[in-house]
Order: structure tokens, then C-alpha cells, then sequence
DNA sequence: GCCGTTTTCGGCCCGACTGTTTTCAGTCG
């Protein structure tokens, strides 16, 4: 939808790290950092707007508006070109690395003409970065981290740009003349946090309109392989995409077989073995008289093998095969199945859209009851005050009135809530007199990440037992590809949030997946409940929550576990924890 | 380069942490 909105966003957070490791001027940086932000979670295309009418987009002036439109009137931008001309683009890279920045960046293309990782890293295993000014041993060890982290995630990419790729490619796909069905499979379809590469199925009896129209689509870049069966390309982000075309009557077998993962596969065949059956991706075959059984529908192949259709977010091998055999497959959480969203921010601190704007979207959605939960002083970047916050709650009151009027069916109930910050030593922003008067409280660890492991559990258990903290915000506080998640003994913590009824945050950013679906099965196991949120900072990430929900399928997670599924009665009681009576 | 209950110029988020330095620069959230 907002596709030109992340081009134009992209174009000026590359402007802005132009600008710093040019040594530009610092604020004039962080402007196009923030204008790149503001366009990028502008619900309006921005392609269609005139300079006035981007110049009401906040933090975008004439400057910049004009800019946008030289963008889309020529392609690009002169000034970021001339940028561009002086810096190569493997420069930039560096920066991707944690605890790189552009001054570091620029001071070792300056000094040593470095302008890839790879160099970087011989060179400092050749010792020669520690001979520049401001560099040490230890600054290398650093970097070399750095480096290592950001090569874990390789050349995955995050979910919602496959997701926003595969989706594009499929529907295009289905328009061809012959194609009969379309689907992305792979790790994408069963929700993985990244994706290496997409997986197309079509199914058509002539695969050459498909092959044809699959290399000759816009975003392809570059055709990597072209065969009749199956081509393989790369994107202008470079994505690799695979597309496969099957005869009609292998579709099920196909899906099934592409969509893994190769532990559930391996599974599923040993099951078909037992039972005198081959199966691959053609269909589910007799063994002794080689005929093919069944291979249509997905579901057509899992009943042959005596199980029910097995959701792609478990096909892990995690023992949803034994479940499936024994008729027992959790019934999980699906996207319509949430209620509301309890973790989102405005304007007031450092989402992009006013209150107003952030509800209308979320009644948009449809949801039942959504809660606005804005940061706490404590975040002293975000300039919250108390009185700021009692004006917030005033106006939220007034909204609710306004949206809860239209009835049980399209009406919405506002919750006002804040995001608390963890402080080291687990305490929370405001004393408890303060923190009752809110619907619910979110609480979070933003700093100080590298706790010893016993302080950073102790933190954690502390903000568990305060009875006003209702969700601990992203647990973890890992950035996929950028920041491990701390280190703590996270069964202790999961064991306290069940204890004290704090419900763990998955958190659907793609960026974050926090909890994980790993972390989601051990703590359903300690008996804690959760809430998928958004965590949005802008309307469009409202939409996020289909990722979250998505990873709490991989957790195994039914509507009992999610206590943003439940009528609103039955949240407000979890809300009350302990604190009934108590205080 | 943007913005305005500190308003058309002069600020702009700010404090902590780290590693390199002998008083600070760079990075991060």
C-alpha cells in the first residue's frame, strides 16, 4: 500500500547517515532522520501529494517536500546523489554494525580506504585499525562482535519485507492467464522471525505464462535460474524468490512438501513408511503397487497419514505430529481472535500519529477495546510529565465515551495505560497512588542491558511482583540481528509472571518477535499468560499484530493463554492482579 | 532543515556508558 512511502523514507534515512559520516551538520541529520520516519508511517501515499500537502506531514518542510517531489518528477534526488558521489555505498554498511557509527565509519575509510565489512574485518585481524586515533584492542574486539551479530541473522531478511514482497509477487502471479493456484510456502509461510529466501507455489497445467510473467515483474532484478519446473530470481532488494509450478492435481503434496520444515517432513514421510506409503512432493504413493494415492489438498495428504491438518507455525517438529496422532492439536490463537491492543503509543512521546489519529485506526480494525500506553518520565528522552500524562488520561476518557457510544458492535473501549521503564534496580516510574489510577501498566526494560545475570532476574522479579505492573514489555529487549536479548534466568522470571498474574508481552514488531517462540513454549509450560500488542508508533504498525500472532502460533498458544482474546471483563479482572484489598 | 504555550531565531532529547583518553568523543536508546 504505502510502498512509495518506504522508498521516500529509505532515500532519507540513507540522507541522513550521509550526512553524519560527512560530518554535516548533526541536526540537519536528524531531521531527515525523523522526516524518514514520518513518511514512512504516513498513512497517505505520499507519490500523490503536491508540496503543500506533504508540508502538513509533521517534520516535513518545504525543503524536504520539495525534495519528494523531485524524487517522483526524476527518480532521485540531486543532493543525495552528490552525497552519494563522495561516499561509497559499502561505507554506510559499517554503520550497520553495533557499536560502529559514521564518525568511526568515515575514520577508517579516511585512514585505511576500508569500505566493506570484509576488509574491516581483515584488517583488524591484521591489527592495523588499532593504530588510528580513538581505536583500541578493545574497540576492535567490539567491532569484530559487531560483525559477528549482524552475520548471525546473514542474509535473512525480516518478516514483513518478505511477507510485503511474497504477498505482492503472489497476487501478480494469480492474475496469470492459466494460473489455477498461488501461495508463498517456506519459513514464511509457517511465520519464521527471518526469512532467507521466499518460496512461491502455482499450480497450472503449462508452467511458461508463469516462468514469463515471474522473471518480467517489476521488482525482479536479476534471473538467477529459468527452468520449466522451476525459476529462481533476485529482487531489486535483493530477496531471492524461488517460484515453482506443479500440475494442478500435485498442488497439496507440493504445498505441503515446500512448506516444511525439513524436521516436519522428515517426520511425515517416516510416518508414510510405516504405513507401506512414499511420500513427496508429488503426491502420497503405495509403495508396493506405486500408485499415486492422494496429493490434491494438503488435507487430503495429512488424513491419509491418519492426522488432521497440521497449521505451517508448528510444522517444527515439536511434537505436533504425536499430537496430531493423538486428536490433540491445540486450537490456536488466530488473528481475529484478538480483541485489542495493549501496547501502543501517540505523539505525546515518540509514536508519530496524535491520540485521535491511533484510534481511529484501531477502531478501524475493529478492535473491542484498545489501550494507549505512552512512555513514563523515567524515559527522560520522551519528556513525560505528570501533568502531561493526567491530560492525556482526560482526553482518552473523552474518546471512550465518544467510541464506546456506538454500541456493542462497532463500539470500542479505550483503556489508558502507560509503558513504565524497568530501572536497574526494578523499580518503576511512579509510587503506587500514582500508578492506580491507570487501566493497565506495561513495563519494560529500556537500558543498562548488560546486567549481571542474577541482578538482571532480580529486576525482572521485582517489576513481576509490583501489583501494578500488569505486562512485562518485550522481555527480552533483543533486536533481531542488532542486540541479543539480555541475560537472565528467564524460567524464574516466566515462573513469576505466573505466580503474580503479570502477562508476558509478545511483541509483534518485526524487528523484535519478543518473546519468541522458543521463550513463548517455556513459559506457557510455567503456566503465564500473555498479550500479543503491537507496540506501534505510527497507524500502520497497528498491522503488526499478525506477525505476533503469527509467533504465538509457534508458541502453541489457544485464546486461554492471550489475555488480549478475552472479553473485556475478563481482562479487567486479570488487570486487578493482586492488588484487591491490598492497598 | 524544522519548528513555535521558551515562536520567525535559536534551539533542536539527554543521560549513561564505553573505551579511549588524561578531559573527552562516539554510540546508543
Amino acid at each position: 500500500m504505502a510502498r512509495s512511502n518506504d522508498e521516500v523514507a529509505a532515500l532519507f534515512a540513507e540522507y541522513a547517515d550521509l550526512i553524519s559520516i560527512t560530518g554535516g551538520d548533526a541536526f540537519r541529520a536528524r531531521v531527515y532522520e525523523k522526516a524518514a520516519r514520518a513518511i514512512g508511517g504516513h498513512h497517505a501515499d505520499v507519490s500523490g501529494l503536491d508540496v503543500k500537502g506533504l508540508q502538513e506531514i509533521p517534520n516535513v518542510g518545504k525543503s524536504i517536500a520539495e525534495k519528494i517531489v523531485e524524487y517522483f518528477g526524476t527518480g532521485q534526488v540531486s543532493a543525495v546523489e552528490e552525497l552519494r558521489a563522495r561516499i561509497p555505498a559499502g561505507v554506510r554498511r559499517l554503520t550497520a554494525i553495533p557499536t560502529l557509527g559514521p564518525k568511526k565509519a568515515m575514520a577508517i575509510y579516511q585512514e585505511l580506504g576500508i569500505s566493506s565489512i570484509e576488509e574491516l574485518a581483515d584488517a583488524i585481524h591484521g591489527e592495523r585499525l588499532r593504530d588510528l586515533k580513538g581505536f583500541g584492542p578493545k574497540t576492535e574486539e567490539n567491532i569484530l562482535h559487531g560483525i559477528a551479530l549482524l552475520q548471525s541473522s546473514g542474509d535473512r531478511v525480516m518478516l514483513d519485507a518478505a511477507t510485503d514482497v511474497a504477498e505482492g509477487i503472489v497476487a501478480q502471479l494469480s492474475n496469470v492467464t492459466g494460473c489455477l493456484r498461488c501461495a508463498y510456502a517456506g519459513s514464511l509461510r509457517r511465520v519464521r522471525e527471518t526469512i532467507g529466501d521466499v518460496d512461491v507455489l502455482a499450480a497450472a497445467e503449462d508452467s511458461e505464462p508463469l516462468m514469463r510473467a515471474f522473471t518480467g515483474l517489476p521488482e525482479t532484478a536479476e534471473v538467477v535460474a529459468h527452468g520449466t519446473t522451476k525459476t529462481s530470481i533476485r529482487t531489486t532488494k535483493g530477496l531471492a524468490v524461488d517460484l515453482r509450478v506443479v500440475p494442478p492435481d500435485s498442488w497439496g503434496a507440493a504445498l505441503q512438501y515446500f512448506t516444511g520444515s525439513k524436521a516436519h517432513n522428515i517426520r511425515t514421510r517416516e510416518l508414510a513408511v510405516h504405513r507401506g506409503l512414499k511420500l513427496s512432493e508429488y503426491g502420497l504413493f503405495d509403495v508396493e503397487s506405486g500408485e499415486r494415492i492422494v496429493s490434491a489438498t494438503e488435507e487430503d495428504v495429512y488424513a491419509r497419514l491418519g492426522l488432521p491438518w497440521i497449521p505451517p507455525t508448528l510444522r517444527e517438529d515439536r511434537g505436533e505430529v504425536q499430537a496430531g496422532l493423538r486428536g490433540e492439536l491445540p486450537e490456536l490463537v488466530q488473528e481475529s481472535d484478538v480483541r485489542g491492543d495493549l501496547h501502543t503509543h501517540t505523539d505525546l512521546t515518540d509514536g508519530l500519529a496524535p491520540l485521535e489519529e491511533m484510534v481511529a485506526a484501531a477502531a478501524e480494525r475493529g478492535h473491542a477495546y484498545y489501550a494507549i500506553t505512552d512512555h513514563a518520565p523515567n524515559l527522560s528522552m520522551q519528556r513525560m510529565t505528570d501533568e502531561r500524562m493526567l491530560a492525556q488520561r482526560e482526553r482518552v476518557r473523552e474518546l471512550d465515551e465518544e467510541y464506546g457510544r456506538r454500541g456493542r458492535r462497532s463500539g470500542m473501549r479505550l483503556l489508558h495505560g502507560v509503558e513504565l521503564n524497568i530501572d536497574p534496580d526494578g523499580e518503576v516510574d511512579w509510587p503506587d497512588e500514582f500508578l492506580a489510577e491507570f487501566d493497565l501498566c506495561v513495563a519494560s526494560v529500556h537500558s543498562h542491558f548488560n546486567q549481571a545475570p542474577d541482578a538482571m532476574t532480580q529486576r525482572f522479579l521485582r517489576a513481576c511482583e509490583n501489583p501494578y505492573v500488569n505486562i512485562i514489555g518485550h522481555p527480552t529487549t533483543r533486536i533481531i540481528g542488532k542486540r541479543p536479548g539480555v541475560d537472565a534466568d528467564l524460567d524464574a522470571v516466566f515462573a513469576a509472571c505466573a505466580r503474580t498474574g503479570t502477562a508476558l508481552e509478545i511483541n509483534s514488531h518485526p524487528d523484535r518477535l519478543d518473546l519468541n517462540d522458543e521463550h513463548i513454549l517455556r513459559a506457557k509450560r510455567h503456566g503465564a499468560k500473555f498479550a500479543i500488542d503491537s507496540d506501534a508508533h505510527s497507524t500502520l504498525h497497528l498491522a503488526h499484530l499478525r506477525y505476533g500472532v503469527g509467533t504465538a502460533q509457534r508458541g502453541w498458544l489457544t485464546t486461554d493463554d492471550v489475555i488480549n482474546t478475552w472479553p473485556l471483563t475478563r481482562l479487567r479482572r486479570f488487570l486487578r492482579k493482586g492488588r484487591t484489598g491490598t492497598v
